[in-house]
DNA sequence: AAAAAACAAAGGAAATTTTCCTGTTTTGTC
DNA sequence: GACAAAACAGGAAAATTTCCTTTGTTTTTT
């Protein structure tokens, strides 16, 4: 690390980002700290100075923290934001990632995990607060799911591969071109799989297949 | 850290446990290391031998990984097993989880964090690798989705009920019931937010609202 | 090797659900 | 008050699903 890292900070309360500043200044990879109290000012400030982190607080008044992200990724797309939010819930994170953020971190992190973040990102690379990934996995785990995992072996092999495409999206008609099969025989295997698995609605056989971990986040789209 | 801690290695390959073993037997808050080559074993041993945390690998000939933590949580609820797994996506993780372990981290992390995972766990937290923190975060930030985000917002207010209900799996009739509509309306209003979203199915709508973090992983369940 | 059980595939008739079009009542806003 | 958007709902037609049944085909059991 040759030069220092100049940071923006943004926080609409003065004295969060006095605490953050100190803590920042502690290290001597850290350079230039700006500051800025809203979002609208944070992208003036952006193009005035071109700091290499942006560190920003999700809950702002005005355009708001994802706003103030896109705007920024819009005048720069390699500008690294760095988001530190009282949000310990995936959602924001996910959002916050999706909008553009580089990294994310929960504000009761440890001092040195917001320094560690901001080497991290100003590199290059995604950084996530630890404190997220547990929430994270103890919200995906917290699923008693009444041994749901289980059930799916009750399936037979043919009707798990409609189980996978049902959970998927596809609709009985192109499951049975897919597989070509009668549009019967599918409609049947569905109702039959629902009655195994105990759920109603293909919905719910979506909801459990991704609890299950049987169909990915990324979706094969249109 | 009064005592040491004592361990159960359990994994098919004799290199593998000899490396670890090497790395663990490095910190003095380590005490014995037994090994198990195999899950039917690491129970035996963990019955003759009582250790404060098992490590254990997930892929193994016999009962497997799942299994084994299946069968060490019946002996013992309290039973501290950390999983080490050359997997580092979710679905893994979440899985070990669920069948009861207290912790997860992939080989390629640093020796340190795997001693610092045992110590964690050893106290009774959870542990869960920053590898995989980073691949969840970026499996659910992958998506492109071309912004659905805002399509979400072409939704009226009850639209916007209705199909939060119909992505949690409820029928056209129940939250007709629940929102005391009549069956057609909710029938129409499905019809008109598939077509606002540009999804065919309810289950493309769950995917939907999945992603966006609209429903969460745990259910209201039944 | 024969019998039993489970799987896969699909048809017909009835039931259910959804679409499409239409019309009324609210509600909000300029 | 007037106009647009949203909410609500009905009828007829279309599509989908259920339920029951039948027919081969594998597996498994004995």
């Amino acid at each position: 690390m040759i030069n220092k890292i100049n940071i923006l900070l943004v926080d609409d309360h003065a004295v969060v980002r006095a605490g953050y500043k100190t803590y920042l200044s502690l290290s001597h990879h850290i350079g230039e700290i700006y500051e800025a109290e809203r979002g609208e000012v944070a992208c003036q400030l952006f193009d005035l100075h071109k700091p290499d982190v942006v560190l920003l607080d999700l809950s702002m008044p005005g355009i708001g923290g994802f706003e103030t992200i896109k705007r920024l990724i819009n005048r720069d797309s390699n500008c690294k934001v760095l988001v530190f939010s009282a949000h310990s819930e995936p959602l924001y994170a996910t959002r916050a990632i999706k909008a553009g953020a580089k990294g994310y971190v929960t504000k009761n992190s440890m001092p040195e995990e917001l320094v560690n973040a901001v080497y991290k990102v100003y590199q290059g690379s995604t950084y996530v607060s630890s404190e997220l990934a547990q929430h994270i996995i103890a919200t995906m785990s917290s699923i008693k799911g009444d041994d749901i995992d289980g059930k799916i072996h009750l399936l037979s092999p043919r009707e798990f591969d409609v189980f996978s495409l049902l959970a998927n999206g596809y609709t009985t008609k192109q499951i049975s071109q897919q597989l070509h099969l009668a549009y019967k025989t599918v409609c049947n295997h569905g109702t039959n799989i629902r009655e195994k698995l105990g759920v109603t609605s293909v919905a719910e056989l979506t909801l459990l297949a991704m609890r299950e971990g049987i169909i990915k986040f990324e979706k094969a789209n249109t």
